[in-house]
DNA sequence: CTGGAATTGGAATTTATATTCCATTTCATG
DNA sequence: CATGAAATGGAATATAAATTCCAATTCCAG
């Protein structure tokens, strides 16, 4: 048995199976193989499943991590679990210890933020389904009037898109709920009704969105979790998962996507 | 507990926790929760991991799986590890394709918005002084009430504030414009005014904050140059540089920003 | 061939994990 | 406020999986 250190990475790990394969017995070899061939099996089998698909003894197989550098089979498991869903660490963990320590400087305070904001990017970059944004832009693109919908939190958002939309001058009216006015009925067959909502879900932005449904209205939805009501309903949905810092959600993500969506949108336009 | 069959399909599944979510007692629905948050975990975590990250104790979870239809965890884990392989090379590889195709597509747009928030969040934490935020908070603390300005792309910023300082408490007016009524009368001493604006500076924002310093009350700004009109005014002053992508810039800095801050006052205003 | 080292298969053991059980708490109802 | 039902936490148990061990086999050098 080797002394080497363990790969840190799926990449490294894979070199090394590269480097060595040659030079390992017929089982180890067979092992080696099978895993070049389905590296997205390991995460989620047994030893004995792996063996199985290299048609090799369990023991065998333990050989074989040991032999890559590993102190067992459970440890080169954890590099392709932690890997793929290396997301974000345990940032569950890491608020709530900050909550605990409460208001700490602002500038620590920043620092998380920014931090949060950074871990919800990348993360959305991961969990946006590229078909589902791309119909989302083509309805959007050739609805008569688009109805942009959020309230509380979500309205940040929804007014930004009002302003981005107004200056690529696509048709769009921001329903604000000023002066408990509701615009419900200015939704029209043709229309397309945008709802922003994170849990817990406004109950106006559903109405609107069912409202919408009711008139024929397509509905795009961003909203949070897969269990959302406008998932429900059946809208098209962009989700968007933000971290949030005591109460308090971060919005980076949700803007990007907001953003990109708009400009998506005015260019699609300018073409027809 | 329920003798439904267990669902079949991921999106069975998904389907019956939107169905059960509401009906769910208090520490299920947290699982629910975290599994429509973090549904990529199922398949490579123990009931440990996910009911820690739930927030729960493991037999919970348990519980939470059977009411879901399944005998047990192993049995729901195996759903989800099914179709594991089908989101294999992930983030990585999905980010660079994504990129390699240009500025064309929807996802390619939002991969540049994403990359522009990250760098702008980075930008940030290197150009914020630190002392200029400490006695922003301290100022706003101790205002009686706090006035929100901003218009056009300023304008989800300050709204977003709004939200957040009535979340907690903090007495605050949002001068939003509607019916081109102001409030600039409504400034008093002992007040405070938070103004944000970023080149072309809105010329609505320069004159409520001259109305502010008029009636003698504190003025903080969130700006982008030193060379912006707030700055010269003498008001405490933030700056935050965020890129542009085309006409359209990034506002995760803004956003992070403004929520530490109010998040800082919050927690002051609360010690006080 | 033969002796010895390397390799292998399979059972035995250890460890980790899922699952169940029950005492305690919480909640709702009359 | 008392009472029963529902929900919960945590420890006890059962199950499954990882890991080790060793006897059997293969392979190769002399």
């Amino acid at each position: 048995m080797t002394t080497d250190p363990a790969p840190q990475t799926i990449d490294a790990f894979i070199e090394r199976l590269g480097e060595r394969a040659d030079s390992l017995p017929k089982r180890l070899k067979q092992c080696a193989d099978y895993i070049a061939a389905n590296p997205d099996r390991v995460a989620v089998s047994t030893v004995a499943e792996l063996a199985a698909g290299a048609d090799v003894q369990p023991s065998a197989f333990m050989r074989f991590c040991q032999e890559m550098g590993f102190s067992g089979f459970s440890q080169m498991q954890k590099l392709f679990r932690t890997d793929f869903s290396q997301k974000w660490p345990d940032y569950g963990t890491r608020l709530a210890k900050l909550r605990e320590h409460g208001g700490e400087t602002p500038s620590a305070l920043l620092a998380e933020f920014v931090e949060v904001g950074r871990a919800s990017l990348e993360n959305l970059m991961s969990s946006i389904d590229p078909a589902a944004l791309e119909k989302a832009v083509e309805t959007l693109a050739k609805a008569r009037t688009i109805h942009l919908v959020g309230f509380r939190r979500a309205f940040p958002v929804t007014s930004y898109l009002a302003y981005a939309l107004e200056k690529m001058q696509v048709p769009s009216v921001l329903h604000t709920g000023i002066g408990n006015i509701r615009f419900d009925h200015t939704i029209q067959k043709g229309d397309a009704v945008l709802a922003v909502t994170f849990a817990p879900y406004s109950e106006q932005t559903l109405e609107i969105a069912e409202a919408a449904q009711r008139q024929g209205a397509d509905l795009i939805a961003i909203t949070d979790l897969v269990t959302s009501p406008l998932v429900r309903m059946g809208a098209t949905s962009l989700l968007v998962v933000e971290l949030d810092v005591g109460d308090f959600r971060a919005l980076s993500a949700s803007f990007a996507l907001a953003i990109a969506l708009a400009v998506s949108v005015g260019a699609r336009r300018e073409k027809a």
